[in-house]
DNA sequence: GAAGGCATGTAAATCGTTACATGATTTA
DNA sequence: TAAATCATGTAACGATTTACATGCCTTC
């Protein structure tokens, strides 16, 4: 009694139509375009991404069309019609927009109570360090942008990096914030 | 070739002896609180605790014991020494950090240019809203716990709760800078 | 010729939600 | 007495990761 609605979207494929939208052509295309860029939102494994490419095949979103490199053997892909306008379909529905968060530190920041003062503040300038290293990695990935990784006509992957530049910075900075009112005693905010 | 290491907790074990810790007694507790409080960053549904209550219990790691009330069936977990010992490693190994996100919208953003502006800013205003509309929860929910939910010696959900508004607050007006800054037609950056 | 990247895939295990089912108690 | 809430659980499905397996091509 699912997938009765055949122009619903698996989560999976929701990335894959649109990295076949913007350029890529293989599967392991599209699992290297999704590590440089949508990995931190929306990732996706090869595990997921072959079977599904395969589902979506038959379900006639995409085309798949051999295309060995020497000996090598590749299969390419590219968007249908249907695909496309399944695709289409999906961005401009403004329905329900899924957000989860899985973040183990904060859920340590939550039982803080059950350790000791240290042991928050460690877990805090854990976090706080990997933000930056995060952050280092992006900045990277923002230089390939300006030096051509995208194309001309793709302006938002440029756009959503610089989200996620500035969000792991202000939660890095809400981190050290914190972890610094905590050695200074300031915590907690006296609720009452 | 996995879970040979009796310590190591999945993911919903974690947030359930943590619970239990803090108070929770039964796994209708467990849930409430999870919904009350770290559902935004750790989420658990019955079909998960249930079970997880089962295998802690074979591990050693919580007591069950039969608690009816009335007629009505109830089964009280408490934390075993092990269990909490478990617990308290956890939360003090500074080891990987989970921290994952699936946000739809931002995925939207992500392939905008394969639809309208228009379409671009409908996204970011819904979900400017959406933000809005949790904000709004978790300032309900910050009153309740001015008034009491949380025990004295539990301050930390107070600042887990304050980080989740904090964050929120951030990502919207990000979502209406950025809308601004299209309709404006100041977007790209001029990366070049 | 060894190492590493390209390319495709499967199997097993894990993780998680949703829908369903049951029945008691409390409250309006 | 009807509705809401308390309480526990299962089954089906869906999503995802990890480990494994294969083999070609390119570079050192």
């Amino acid at each position: 009694m699912y997938r009765e609605d055949m122009s619903t979207l698996t989560p999976t494929a929701r990335v894959i139509l649109g990295m076949l939208a913007l350029g890529a052509r293989t599967g392991y295309d599209i699992k290297r375009a999704i590590d440089l860029s949508t990995r931190f939102f929306w990732g996706a494994s090869y595990g997921q991404i072959y079977p599904e490419l395969h589902r979506l095949e038959e379900r006639g979103l995409v085309q798949a069309t051999p295309d060995p490199q020497g000996g090598r053997q590749r299969t390419a892909y590219a968007l249908t019609s249907a695909g496309r306008s399944a695709l289409r379909a999906w961005l401009r529905d403004d329905g329900s927009l899924l957000f989860e968060i899985r973040d183990e530190a904060t859920l340590k920041l939550f039982f803080g109570d059950l350790v000791g003062r240290e042991d928050v503040i460690a877990s805090l300038r854990a976090k706080q360090e990997w933000c930056e290293l995060s952050v280092g990695m992006f900045r990277d990935l923002e230089q390939q942008a300006k030096t051509g990784f995208f194309e001309e006509d793709q302006m938002y992957p440029y756009v959503s990096l610089l989200y996620g530049i500035e969000l792991l910075e202000w939660i890095r900075d809400w981190c050290e914030r914190t972890a610094a009112k905590i050695e200074a005693g300031e915590l907690p905010p006296s609720p009452s």
